[in-house]
DNA sequence: GGTAACTGGGTTTTT
DNA sequence: CCCAGTTACC
């Protein structure tokens, strides 16, 4: 008898015999609110429960909230070190084992993390040298974060340079040559100053895991492996993962490739598909009974999603039929802002609060015209997704202070830091670091020497936030260097923000999240593989009982749901986005994308299709009928829908011709004519 | 020589 | 709206 016996006693059929599966590898497929947490949740259990040393089961996903969330459902809160299921990120985990034998991987003990900002700032730095800048052979050429992207994909995929730039990056492929320099500068630097970035931590793990020697003792710590969404695994994880249990003894993976949104990111729902082949013996169990959307929703769901051969999947409801989707034609996009306020009152008014309501976008700024429209009706809403709170400016100076600090030795945090203050451009913090760095144990000791490259009148502030730094690296106590690197920053941030103290007051929850780190290295590592979403983030949520409209992107929002869910701007350009109409691999990753979309929705789902566009007119002609406007609405698809049409805004354009004639009236009487 | 302030062109999604 | 290139100022 266990504690946990409820866990099974709370699952449907499908979902217990995934949880208790007997055999070897398994995949358990499970579509759009099918309740896969639960069920995987529920294996590990039963896993330990069989006798399986709960560390020594490892839970592997994505996002640090999703693997917490697992962990904590998965066995008491106070659960012993030993008694714990071990679990995390691939990224996190690989980190950890990295961490634990540097000496090995031919790192310093206490080595950076680049984030993929602070990857295009190295590049940036390298892409003079290689041609990379200005309009360098006749062409354009791409920005840093560009050439980062393209240098990722083709490390996350295993693909080549050659095939990444013309598959994707079609404009950049005559500077292919110069790309591979950059690339070759780019490692080089990286080994020679000990950094590790998102893709080393993966390719590292994969080689100690692919090694000989280490390989048998690594994958020999676990006797089960969990791996959550597989359909978003890259190659390089795919290959861990198949490293982590050759023969497929103890492996479950949990994904749905109808799901795949990260191909931006090197992830190949392939992978997913591969694992038949993969492993002779594997098992495919299917999840499809919702316990989120209504039926009404779900026969959209299934007209709309993706089938592949061996993986079909359709859901039905366990919570009735529901209404059908409702599709909105709107006039332009005014139009739409103004129906979407319309839709989200009404429902208010009928009882649904508006945190309990969705706007799921394709990119951010499709929002846009709507976070007008919300503003002048004051209908409080918050943002997901888009900018993030590590991108702001004065969080990435604190994180170079605090760099700084922890690694006096990072030329690259100290460009940032010595940049934030007034009269030093990027020629001046190059002196001022090359005297920094001429001895390397000791920079801060040679500040006096380093303050000569420096104008006269900069010479003051710059020397008081440097002082402060070198204070903080003196004490122990990760609290106290938080609260000093916090106390160097004021002044700066003063002189540079205009909005300064909104800006010290994210800072002040960043050093208290930083303060209850052990040590600010730690800090920094988490704060670079699991960022926060916003400032409020960090502050564990003030405003619980405010409610608020949520806005989100649609990769933001997997894995959530709503009860009511609008989808704006489904027109050909922007849902499937234009960027990827051109490549078959592209349309099908839109494809999958607006299933996830139409799935976050539990009983109430709206669509809008706006017939005109901000720079281009659309179907003008087809403005009263029902042709289609995103391919994805299809006949079949419209076929599960209401229809309906806004009643188009029309200005009254007789009066306001009258107005300028009384104004030109008024001026007139101005001068005195008249 | 070096920085800041201005102006014009392109804009997805993010562990 | 952010970045890169240009101009004007110290």
């Amino acid at each position: 008898m266990t504690v946990h016996a409820g866990v099974l006693d709370a699952l449907n059929e499908e979902q217990r015999w995934a949880a208790t599966y007997q055999g070897g590898p398994l995949l358990i497929l499970a579509g759009a609110g099918t309740g896969k947490t639960g069920t995987l949740v529920a294996r590990a259990a039963w896993l330990r429960d069989q006798g399986m040393q709960p560390s020594r089961i490892l839970l592997l996903t994505f996002t640090r909230r999703a693997a917490d969330d697992m962990l904590a459902r998965a066995q008491p809160p106070d659960a012993s070190p030993a008694e714990r299921i071990f679990g995390g990120t691939f990224h996190a985990i690989a980190h950890r084992i990295i961490r634990a034998h540097a000496e090995a991987f031919a790192l310093p003990p206490e080595f950076t993390v680049l984030d993929p900002a602070d990857v295009a700032d190295v590049m940036d730095t390298l892409r003079d040298a290689n041609g990379l800048v200005g309009t360098a052979a006749g062409r354009r050429t791409p920005r840093a974060a560009i050439c980062a992207d393209i240098y990722t994909r083709c490390v996350s995929t295993g693909a080549l340079l050659g095939a990444v730039a013309a598959a994707s990056y079609p404009w950049c492929e005559p500077l292919t040559a110069q790309l591979a320099g950059l690339f070759t500068d780019y490692v080089r630097y990286k080994r020679r100053h000990g950094l590790v970035d998102f893709d080393d931590l993966l390719l590292m793990w994969r080689a100690a895991l692919a090694d000989e020697g280490a390989g048998p003792a690594l994958r020999g710590l676990y006797d089960a492996v969990l791996v959550d969404e597989y359909q978003d695994v890259n190659a390089v994880q795919a290959d861990i993962v198949r490293l982590l249990r050759p023969d497929g003894g103890g492996l479950t993976c949990v994904g749905d490739d109808a799901q795949a949104i990260y191909a931006f990111r090197g992830a190949d729902p392939d992978h997913l598909r591969a694992l038949r082949r993969t492993y002779a013996d594997l098992a495919i169990i299917r999840l499809s009974r919702s316990y989120r959307s209504h039926q009404a929703v779900l026969q959209l769901a299934n007209v709309v999603r993706p089938q592949s051969d061996g993986l079909e999947l359709a859901l039905t409801s366990e919570r009735g039929c529901g209404q059908r989707p409702l599709l909105i034609r709107c006039h332009d996009e005014a139009t739409q802002a103004r129906e979407i306020c319309a839709r989200v009152l009404a429902d208010h008014e009928a009882g649904v609060g508006l945190q309990e309501q969705a706007v799921l976008v394709r990119s951010a700024h499709h929002s846009d015209l709507l976070e007008v429209e919300l503003s002048a009706r004051g209908i409080p809403y918050v943002k997901y997704g888009g900018l993030r709170f590590t991108e702001a400016a004065h969080v990435k100076d604190f994180i170079a202070a605090a760099r700084v600090v922890a690694n006096p030795a990072d030329d690259l945090a100290w460009f940032r830091l010595l940049r934030l203050h007034e009269g030093i451009g990027p020629v001046l913090a190059r002196r001022v670091i090359e005297a920094l760095m001429i001895s390397e144990p000791e920079p801060f000791s040679r500040w006096p020497d380093a303050e000569r490259a420096l104008p006269q009148r900069s010479v003051p502030a710059v020397a008081g936030t440097v002082r402060l730094l070198a204070d903080a690296a003196g004490t122990e106590r990760t609290a106290d260097r938080a609260a000093t690197i916090l106390a160097a920053l004021r002044a700066p941030v003063q002189a540079r923000y205009a909005d300064a103290a909104a800006r010290l007051a994210d800072l002040e929850r960043l050093a208290d999240a930083a303060a209850a780190s052990p040590s600010l290295h730690d800090a920094l590592v988490q704060l670079a593989l699991d960022p926060p979403v916003s400032a409020s983030d960090l502050a564990g949520r003030p405003r619980l009982d405010d409610d608020f409209l949520v806005i989100s992107t649609v990769h933001s929002a997997k894995g959530l749901e709503w009860p009511v869910v609008h989808l704006p701007q489904l027109v050909d350009g922007a849902v499937p986005s234009d960027m990827a109409l051109t490549t078959q691999a592209g349309l099908a990753e839109e494809q999958r994308l607006f299933y996830v979309a139409v799935t976050r929705a539990r009983d109430r789902l709206y669509l809008y299709a706006p017939l005109r566009m901000h720079h281009h007119r659309m179907a003008a002609d087809d403005r009263h009928s029902y042709a289609q406007l995103t391919r994805f609405l299809d006949a079949a698809a419209l076929d599960q829908c209401e229809v309906t049409q806004a009643a188009p805004l029309r200005p009254a354009l007789t009066p306001l011709g009258s107005l300028a004639a009384s104004i030109d009236r008024e001026l007139q009487s101005l001068w005195g004519a008249g």
